[in-house]
DNA sequence: CATTAAACGAGACGGTACGTCGCGTCTTAGC
DNA sequence: GCTAAGACGCGACGTACCGTCTCGTTTAATG
């Protein structure tokens, strides 16, 4: 995972910045599908640039010129993958909210149920393993999986624990950043490691757990 | 990685199983201190087999003819060093267990936050990282290394969770599995995303949220 | 992708020919050059491709890109070596001739004894033993020897016994082919098998016998 | 071809020489059925000693013990079918003769028409060729092929011409060593360099030529 | 007839080279 | 001047054999 980056970052002469004016479209959107079909057929560690070069149809060059490596391709490829999924769905607004109906414990129910859900998708599981994988050992790509892919998400909860607050569905000294995590944490430590299956129920359990406290009351 | 040949899987005829009894014990030593040190020294990714081999002044066949990978390799080598470190450490029982000093949360606590230590210790980060990156992406390893290294440390929480139940200070409905993820799966998912730092403080307030819940009692 | 393989040779696409006009001249001369050399050094069995390469300053790719074998590149580079050879002693025909100075006998002894001095020279022999061995043992590469390298010299005997026919020095009946294999088979008997010494002595006597013939007359 | 043979063969300590009373037999034999086997099916480079092994169900030791190479082990091989053939066919003497009917060109035509037939012999041309090929490149294994295989088939023409020049069927002032090469190098230099076919044609057209000369008479 | 030392089968071992794959750079045309 | 194509130097891959070295297990001559 996460091979080689530039050997040799110093010597970088005058950072070779191409005309992205110029760039082509085309180009781009063929190798974003194949870098997510060649992961999806042979998994992350056979899918090599000269691969999604030869299957996109493009000169390996074309790909250098405009990412560092293929993790952050693919990476890319997978925000891209996001947003046109988001396009298609919401015709307006281009991210999600986690439903209020003043039930916390229900929609937080909906929310885990349904990322569980979208963890065990088979189309998405590859490529997004293969991302997180390689974001584990290599820091600055793992900085920027964060950023763009995951803390968007996690704001929601955040946003959405906040208001529970405000409305005094949870205690006033938490802190709504661990409390999403004792949420959420579970369900990727699950997903990631394997450990046990990932299902609708664990998610209830989960939530069941984390509001009410494992202490007696 | 793996992968060897042969389209079809039926047709192997006997595994060419090596013989156990005639391995030589003195190249199994030296490949483990070979594949921990260049780990440490260069990083998972520009380990190799052969560096491994050339540093273990053993011949690549006899890596290949004992291991699948280079995961595997390494995670072999993680498991015996832990062993080695246990011998060292503990004369007489070989397992470590959770104190039980009657405060269930101090006791967690301390458990969690010499586990944030061990996390973050230098030394071991970047092969626990590697392995564990590698296992998310191959299922097999990914279950030899919860097998091995994770599930033995897990149960340890199941138990001292369970003696707290007897003990009244768990609710009895809870299940001390989803119990345990709701503590250690927040420290896992800090340290393998790098969202926010791993601290002691952080460590506590899980322990805190969890027991006492979100919710205001 | 890729999928070269295929043991059956039938099945290959399009013998991925590579594209020579873009082929690198300084590669191939260093190529050469090394493996002279290195045939030179250590011998033919010890001279390797990976060895040809590192003192060629080249991947081993661009030999196996170019060449079928160790065998096919010494064979070139000893052409190559030829015509360097001629290009630089004649300057204006690129072929020698037999001298026809109307004594036939004594021409063919020129020929053959300067055949000799070329045979025993040290710098040639090594090299040119292994190509003829390996042409011996490979039907194809064996055509491609005799084709480039050895045929060209036999029919200049060809053209110089047919001038001696027409002037009646040798018998109507005789074939000319058959004639020179008569003069040169024992010199590359006696060169190859090391039965006894080839020296000027015995290219004499060859000569000799095959023109006044064993019968008494 | 006559791949590496003892690398330091001045480290060896004291010879080691083996009991070669206790040999079996019967591995003897296995090893050399195995070897002439695979040299016809494989040909010879690919005709490795593991191989041999494994086909005559014998440890590698016991090759390594009693041969210093794969081409020893081949000549002797080859040598042992000689005499099982010649053992098979002729009950009494051990060597064959060339006839001597007072007709030389007759008698040196049948010898050498018969020599044709063997070289082409599919059963015999392969391991011939590879051992030829071998001895080429190898001083030493060319010697010991020379006299235990060659020499002796070599000492018959030796005879039978010294027979004919007491006869005064050749002149007095030939040597029969040269002249036998006059007859038989011909032959090999086809057969061993592929230059034009091998046939009875060519046997009689190189005994008339040889016997009556080149020049008119 | 038991003892015993060797040759034997098997195959693990440290190595070298194999031929292939993919890396990231560079060059050549073409649009 | 970006692009498709792909040759290049390089390094690692996983495999095949090399020749050496134990391991038990025959096996045949000796005590």
């Amino acid at each position: 995972m996460a091979e080689t980056r530039t050997p040799e970052p110093a010597a970088r002469p005058a950072a070779r910045t191409p005309d992205a004016t110029r760039r082509s479209e085309r180009s781009r959107r063929a190798i974003y599908d194949a870098a997510l079909s060649l992961v999806g057929e042979v998994g992350y560690p056979k899918t090599t640039i000269e691969g999604i070069a030869a299957r996109a149809g493009v000169g390996k060059q074309t790909i250098y010129r405009w990412w560092p490596s293929k993790a952050a391709v693919l990476l890319e490829a997978f925000l891209d993958l996001g947003e046109r999924a988001a396009e298609a769905a919401g015709a307006g607004g281009d991210s999600y909210e986690i439903p209020d109906t003043g039930d916390l414990a229900a929609d937080l129910k909906t929310v885990l149920r349904a990322t569980v859900d979208e963890l065990v998708d088979p189309q998405y599981e590859a490529p997004s393993r293969a991302l997180t994988a390689a974001g584990i050992v290599d820091p600055v790509l793992g900085a920027e999986f964060v950023e763009k892919l995951l803390e968007p998400s996690l704001q929601l909860y955040v946003k959405r624990l906040r208001a529970a607050q405000e409305a005094g569905d949870v205690r006033p000294g938490i802190d709504p950043r661990v409390a999403l995590e004792l949420l959420v944490a579970p369900l990727a430590h699950r997903w990631l490691l394997r450990t046990l299956p990932l299902t609708h129920a664990y998610a209830d359990a989960v939530v069941d757990c984390a509001l009410g406290g494992l202490s007696p009351r």
